[in-house]
RNA sequence: GGGCCGUUAGCUCAAUUGGCAGAGCAAUUGACUCUUAAUCAAUAGGUUCGGGGUUCGAUUCCCUGACGGCCCA
């Protein structure tokens, strides 16, 4: 990239020839223009005769995509961010000096375009130019128009270019947006209010993972890019606020893959006199409407497997997908040895110092969780992976938990809150005895959160919806890089001389 | 972190056994008043990702690095 292309220093001595020559290259605004959309959508049902009978002007502006110049006449396609319309320029319409500098318009040029509508031989709706300007000069060639930009570097990497070329790419982030649009307007409107905790956390926690490290200059000390915001949530809980909810980004220093970007979007929320039970109730029906609304149906299609995401979803004990999905004998899965050689076998080894529920969680993330495809909901997590879930009643050993499984993914986790501070405490302290070198578990006990907890939190349940992947599911998208618009790449370096 | 695959003109892609690096689109010039992947004629455009090696000769084979993709951890 150090030189530059042919193509782009033509174009930029043709930009400085057409600038010497009087035409803006950058000029300030012009005439609002409508939407092409609204023209086609009002006036794409009319018939050759009923368009010649319109006496209105008609003001549009857009990208040039495409453009086939005949000697004293040309056509041209422009792209608004609603739709694309033909444009019809003829020398003797617009006049010959106008016409000579429409022919100058490059494919990439933003250009500004009034005139009146008729349709072609070949009967597409035609914006018959009867004078026009050029809003913005581009100085770097679009790809090529038949395969368009595919290579995924590229297409990540100047996701500008993507948008321009692609439309699904641009019909995905209207479909994300109104995803996170439907979480917000269905939270509102069940009473949760929406709130913004930090970001930079002087202690992680709220899940297992390894943080970012910043550093305050002022304060001399180091922060951590959240993790997750639960024991934040929590302590507005304690607070007084009984249901709450926060859409915002975690940031985890772990490695980048298919379903994984160190920075993504997380739903919080917490519901004080819930159960979990509760939240699968309300994961379910969410999950429908939302998928009612941007895809008309609760059965989609995801990469060519038919999902139904129609409520009720199946429930299942992790100790019964363990057996029924994973085929361990029941009379093993308090074996550690045998485990551990399952585990050997499938080519995750433990060390045998990992609580018995570590052995469960890693087969279950092997042998199981690939193969619900269905929404699935999880439920009984051992309390030695839960250490903030409250335990279950009728067995302490687990708790009231559930994880969510659609496409063999991981989408939700919940649980009915841990509010006892001394249990909290207790295994707070057992996390960071029993840490080790592990930089995923938190190196101190959080005791302001233990404060909080003494307190008082009332009884609740709280979840977190992983946003990349509800809207992966929902837009058929097999990376998460489809659904983040930046998503993170090593560097390029790019050097320009100017 | 490991394995496999890829990187050639602005874009999409070729290149036989190791033998002059090519096409289409885009660009430039010309012709053309209803095209839509417009057409026709001509022109220009390359550090074949970087570095090293083998060879008379490397896009091609070997080593190494960069970046990316997929799979695994």
């Amino acid at each position: 990239m150090s030189k530059e292309s042919q193509v782009i220093k033509q174009r930029r001595k043709k930009a400085q020839e057409m600038e010497e020559a009087g035409i803006e290259l950058y000029p300030n605004a012009v005439p609002a223009p409508a939407p092409i959309s609204s023209i086609v959508d009002e006036y794409g049902g009319l018939d050759a005769e009923a368009l010649e009978g319109l006496d209105r002007q008609f003001r549009v502006a857009g990208r040039i995509m495409a453009m086939r110049k005949f000697g004293k006449v040309s056509f041209c396609h422009i792209q608004d961010e609603s739709g694309s319309i033909q444009l019809y320029a003829a020398r003797d319409t617009l006049g010959q000096d106008s016409y000579k500098v429409f022919k100058k318009y490059d494919i990439g040029d933003i250009i500004w375009a009034e005139g009146t509508l008729f349709r072609t031989r070949t009967n597409e709706l035609t914006l018959m130019v009867r004078e026009a300007r050029l809003v913005t000069k581009s100085l770097q060639p679009l790809p090529e128009k038949y395969h368009g930009l595919t290579d995924k570097e590229l297409r990540y990497r100047h996701r500008y270019i993507d948008l321009v070329m692609n439309r699904e790419v641009r019909d995905t982030f209207r479909m994300r947006s109104r995803i996170v649009q439907l979480l917000r307007q269905y939270f509102s409107s069940e009473g949760f209010l929406e709130v913004e905790t930090p970001m930079m956390q002087p202690i992680v926690g709220g899940a297992t993972a390894r943080p970012f490290v910043t550093h305050h200059n002022a304060l001399d000390i180091d922060l951590f890019l959240r993790i997750a915001p639960e024991l934040y949530l929590k302590r507005l809980l304690v607070g007084g606020f009984e249901k709450v909810f926060e859409l915002n980004r975690n940031f985890r220093n772990e490695g980048i893959s298919i379903q994984h970007n160190p920075e993504f979007t997380m739903l919080e929320f917490y519901e004080a006199y819930a159960t979990y039970e509760d939240l699968m109730e309300r994961t379910e029906n969410l999950f429908a409407m939302i998928a009612r609304d941007v895809r008309g149906t609760t059965a989609i299609t995801y990469q060519g497997a038919e999902i139904n995401l129609e409520p009720p979803w199946k429930r299942m004990t992790l100790e019964e997908s363990l057996t029924a999905v994973g085929n361990i004998p029941a009379n093993e899965l308090k074996d550690r040895d045998a485990l551990s050689q399952r585990l050997k076998d499938a080519g995750a080894p433990v060390t045998g110092d990992e609580p018995l529920g570590k052995y469960w969680t890693k087969l279950f993330d092997l042998l199981v969780e690939p193969n619900l495809v269905q929404p699935t909901f999880i439920t009984h997590y051992p309390t030695d992976v839960s250490p903030l879930a409250r335990r279950n009643a009728e067995n302490p050993e687990v708790t009231d938990r559930f994880e969510l499984f659609i496409t063999g993914r991981e989408i939700a986790n919940a649980f009915s809150e841990l509010n006892d501070p001394r249990d909290q405490a207790r295994r707070f302290e057992e996390q960071v005895a029993n840490r080790g070198d592990d930089d995923e578990i938190p190196p101190e006990v959080d005791w302001d959160y233990i404060n909080a907890l003494e307190v008082g939190m009332p009884p609740a349940a709280g979840e977190g919806i992983g946003v990349d992947r509800l809207v992966m599911l929902l837009t058929d998208s097999p990376s998460i890089r489809d659904v983040i618009l930046f998503p993170q790449l090593r560097p390029e370096h790019i050097r320009r001389e100017r």
